[in-house]
RNA sequence: GCGAGAGUGGCGGAACUGGGAGACGCACUGGACUUAGGAUCCAGCUCUGGAAACAGAGUGGGAGUUCGAAUCUCCCCUCUCGCACCA
């Protein structure tokens, strides 16, 4: 609720009401508090008691679960860090060391889903089609098989999975995660032991998702194991090695060094066999020395009785094989992995379980819900929740033996969990019976137009996706997707400024004095950062106030949208918004001139065949723009170019002037006008409404219908029809729209220009595009 | 490193499907009206050469497809967003 309510990240298209007493009176109406002071947004009780409900039914059915995963922990400030907050392996905050950590987390299982999350990006027409392909880039689906190794000495085997079985013959060597339970296991009473274990510690200590640790070399060491290729029966050393993980796949690799760029750098540092097992059918390969593995399609070599084979043929053979002697199986493997909901965060609905030393994960009762934050909890230095310390909210009794020795679950819930569902409780804000009621959200839902920022595109979007389809599968909701159309806002980006003493400033907290920009507090000279997307962390953001009180709220308005199209990113900018101020100026001029002469004429709308010379043209122009700016508007939100259109259209207006004598005018400019004030009154609408009272009209401009255009009217009279020779623009006529194309040919190589550059040579060609432009090819 | 976008005058941007590059606006320059202009109106405004007519070049760079490319394909550069070394 709090990123969805007030957030300086969107663009400046949306401060439609940039008010901050609008806003706050429009939360307490959703029932939310907000204390503004200590920038703190709280949700009501009741949003978090449905949300507790529905994930104790998920628990019911095995949809939300605990398991143990790895985070990175800052020890000195006990939190868990996202990857961002990590720099070169240290804390954001503290700077403190970071380390790889085991915790016992909650967990919604999307992977339930992902078929379905997949299936249905086809099924979202109305989405960009870069928001589709990320998506379903992360949902990552891929078909391979999961090929058994049995282990030398032992009756286990290592699962693989793999999406290039076809290579199984030129798997030399074995990689196992770190924390890979068979790491330590398989080492144990080795001679390798020792190393093994010092490996694995280490790597717990690194964080492994860092994107320093990429440039890392690949590393790892053998753990004195073996086992066998199952295709091949070539006995194979088993390593553990850095860049295998436990989250993808089954935590091994099977490593194809000729075939993988990856292993093949880990063959080349350790000196492993590298064994071509598909042939190029235009290169050969020298096991030897090859540098680059060979990744593509080919021919079977050294592949026993797959051998001949065509490498893509081979990859449904093998797998097929594998099958039927019982090695491995045709396995199809997400990316996509489940949403870790856990946070150790004060700010969140905390989930409701209870840990009961007799009787372990208790949830708790309906009844007792909804679990609200304690109040009198105080945030603690460096983010730290407050809630395990509390004893107010930690000790509680065992809703199922009594027990009262029992303790709550100090997790919040991430706040995607919220915003997974607000718009389902925005179709049904008052209801205090369930979530919401099913009529009211079955007859809004799906939202039909979704508009948010493209930092989105993935996570929000796709956990919404998957929320509405748990809500869908208790039978909350009949809707599957929650967005019928998605329109992605670009970035509004500014440079950011910093004092060395103060840390990041607000605009407000510099001024520029000879030349350089100091910060107001100390005046220290400031460091200048690079332009980045505008956020309250780095303090880059602006006070719409500023423009507000200047111009007012129409400028502002016109100004936003004039600036960009909605989905382009932006550096923020004041540059231009005089231009708005003078176009609203220049309309209320032009009606204030106007409306003596049309009091009381009814505005033209018939034919433009009536009409003549600058009327009939100006006719033809308001009915042109009309279609533009509906067209603009309606399928693209191009606010820019509809209002480009209309100030187009004023301009025209502008060179007309009244004529007693021409009653005709009068009447199409009294067209003109009420046209150009209702095409704007989205844009502008108190202006509009005000020029609307002076085109005496009596009622509000809210409750006129938008224009509609006459198709006849939309045609020009006389076509511009380009001449290029050979490509190159040459000249150009005008001609009747009804001309024909022999007639339009006939009449471009009759231009004197185009004589003079055709010259002695023969023409090869003509080719005419209708009614635009004709290249002659010589 | 991976995935997804973007790059057009001094600036914001326009050109929807391959067909006039630079609409509309800002800034700037000149002029008109003015005691004045920070109001308004008129004109100019991609670059190079030219008094002009006009010619040539030009949409991040390089190749290609095409009668024709800002638009399509390939390679490269820069910026932005997202990220989990994805077997």
């Amino acid at each position: 609720a709090e990123n969805a309510a007030i957030d300086n990240n969107t663009h400046p298209a949306a401060w439609t009401y940039q008010n901050i007493d609008y806003m706050r009176s429009q939360l307490k109406r959703m029932g939310f508090s907000y204390d503004w002071d200590r920038e703190i947004a709280t949700c009501t009780p009741e949003y978090y008691r449905w949300e507790q409900w529905l994930f104790l039914r998920m628990y019911e059915k095995g949809m939300a679960y605990r398991k143990e995963s790895f985070v990175n922990w800052c020890e000195s400030c006990q939190t868990v860090l996202a990857n961002e907050q990590v720099e070169n392996g240290l804390c954001w905050r503290c700077g403190k060391e970071v380390r790889q950590k085991k915790l016992r987390q909650w967990f919604f299982k999307i992977t339930d889903f992902a078929e379905e999350l997949l299936v249905y990006c086809d099924r979202l027409p109305g989405w960009p089609e870069k928001v589709i392909t990320m998506q379903k880039n992360w949902i990552g689906k891929s078909i391979g098989a999961e090929i058994r190794f049995p282990v030398e000495g032992s009756e286990k085997s290592i699962s693989v999975f793999t999406t290039r079985q076809d290579t199984l013959f030129g798997a030399t060597f074995m990689c196992l995660a770190p924390e890979h339970p068979m790491t330590l296991e398989l080492s144990r009473g080795t001679p390798r032991e020792g190393d093994v274990d010092r490996f694995v510690e280490r790597m717990s200590r690194l964080d492994r998702s860092d994107k320093a640790v990429e440039l890392y070399e690949k590393e790892g060491v053998f753990i004195g194991a073996w086992c066998i290729n199952p295709l091949s029966g070539r006995r194979i050393p088993i390593f553990t090695a850095n860049f295998a993980l436990m989250e993808y796949g089954t935590g091994a690799v099977m490593s194809v060094p000729a075939h993988d760029q990856r292993d093949l750098d880990f063959a080349r540092k350790y000196d492993l066999d590298v064994i071509v097992v598909v042939s190029p059918k235009d290169q050969d390969l020298d096991e030897k020395t090859m540098t680059e593995a060979f990744t593509g399609e080919g021919i079977m070599v050294n592949s026993g009785f797959f051998n001949g084979m065509e490498s893509k043929k081979a990859l449904e053979e093998i797998a097929a094989y594998l099958e039927e002697k019982g090695i491995g199986k045709k396995t199809v493997r997400f990316r996509l992995r489940d949403w870790g909901i856990s946070r150790q965060r004060y700010w969140g609905a905390p989930i409701p379980m209870i840990f009961c030393n007799t009787c372990g994960i208790v949830p708790v009762r309906d009844e007792d819900l909804p679990i609200i934050l304690p109040e009198e909890a105080n945030l603690l230095e460096g983010g730290k929740s407050p809630l395990p310390v509390l004893d107010s909210f930690l000790k509680t009794s065992c809703p199922k033996c009594g027990n009262p020795d029992a303790r709550r679950e100090t997790d919040t819930m991430d706040t995607f969990v919220e915003s997974s569902w607000y718009f389902e409780r925005y179709c049904s804000p008052r209801c205090n019976s369930g979530m919401f009621e099913k009529k009211d959200v079955d007859y809004w839902m799906p939202v039909d137009q979704y508009i948010g920022g493209i930092e989105h595109a993935i996570l929000h979007l796709l956990y919404s996706r998957y929320y509405t389809r748990v809500l869908n599968a208790f039978g909350l909701v009949e809707c599957k997707e929650p967005f019928t159309r998605l329109l992605t806002q670009g970035m509004v980006c500014k440079e950011t400024t910093s004092c060395p003493r103060h840390g990041f400033l607000f605009p407000g907290e510099t001024r520029t004095e000879e030349e350089n920009r100091i910060c107001t507090k100390c005046g220290s000279n400031l460091i200048l950062g690079r332009v980045e997307k505008m956020s309250k962390s780095k303090k880059n953001v602006i006070d719409p106030n500023t423009l507000l009180d200047k111009y007012g709220a129409d400028t502002t308005r016109l100004f936003c949208l004039f600036a960009a199209p909605p989905e382009r990113d932006l550096e923020w900018s004041e540059q231009g918004v005089e231009g708005g101020f003078r176009f609203i100026n220049r309309l209320w001029r032009l009606t204030s001139g106007w409306i003596r002469h049309i009091r009381d004429v009814n505005p033209y709308t018939g034919s433009a065949t009536e009409l003549e010379g600058e009327v009939r043209t100006l006719y033809k122009k308001i009915h042109q723009t009309i279609a533009k700016v509906t067209q603009d508007i309606e399928e693209r939100f191009h606010f820019n170019t509809a209002i480009s259109a209309v100030m187009e259209l004023v301009n025209a207006m502008s060179g007309i002037k009244p004529d007693p004598e021409e009653p005709e005018k009068r009447a199409v400019m009294r067209f003109a006008l009420e046209t150009v004030v209702t095409l704007l009154s989205p844009i502008v609408p108190h202006v509009a409404e005000e020029l609307w009272e002076t085109l005496g009209k009596g009622e509000s401009i809210l409750l006129t219908g938008w224009p509609s255009y006459r198709r006849d009217a939309l045609d020009q009279d006389d076509l511009l029809v380009v001449v290029q020779v050979n490509g190159k623009l040459r000249s150009r006529f005008s001609i009747a729209s009804d001309a024909g194309d022999e007639e339009i040919k006939a009449r471009a190589m009759d231009d004197e220009r185009v004589k003079g550059f055709i010259g002695k040579n023969p023409v090869k060609k003509v080719i005419l595009v209708k009614k635009k432009l004709v290249n002659i090819v010589i």
